[in-house]
DNA sequence: ATTATGACAGGGC
DNA sequence: TGCCCTGCCATAA
């Protein structure tokens, strides 16, 4: 369901720019809404817009691509994030510190 | 209404 | 980037 809630988390995860990631918890800080509700507003079953937002930027506190089964096939999300410059490894996006782009700092 | 589940986070060990 | 548990909240059955 389109809740606003989900509006403004997608509305956010569209912010994020290219070659940068950001993760479930930052942008659920800045909205003031829990992290399990970052992850239902990103789910393909929720989102009519999936295609207009960068879901394969968003990734768990650890760097990990948990949502990478989401995308169809388990290897498009990196494919895109790779596409963008940045490096993934094992599930892992690497320097995930340095790319990281955080809401609550960057807005 | 009640229970179960999930693209999570944070703290303890 | 372990594992286990708790808190969190939307959604499905």
């Amino acid at each position: 369901m389109a809740t606003n809630q989900h509006q403004k988390i997608l509305e956010i995860v569209r912010l994020i720019p290219p070659g940068r990631v950001s993760t479930y918890g930052a942008i659920a800080n800045f909205l003031a809404v829990s992290p399990r509700t970052v992850g239902w507003a990103l789910n393909r079953s929720y989102n009519p817009d999936a295609e207009k937002v960068p879901a394969h930027r968003v990734v768990n506190r650890k760097g990990m691509l948990s949502g990478k089964m989401h995308f169809g096939d388990p290897y498009i999300m990196e494919e895109l994030l790779r596409e963008e410059g940045i490096e993934v490894e094992e599930d892992f996006v690497q320097d995930f510190k340095k790319r990281l782009w955080d809401p609550v700092e960057e807005l």
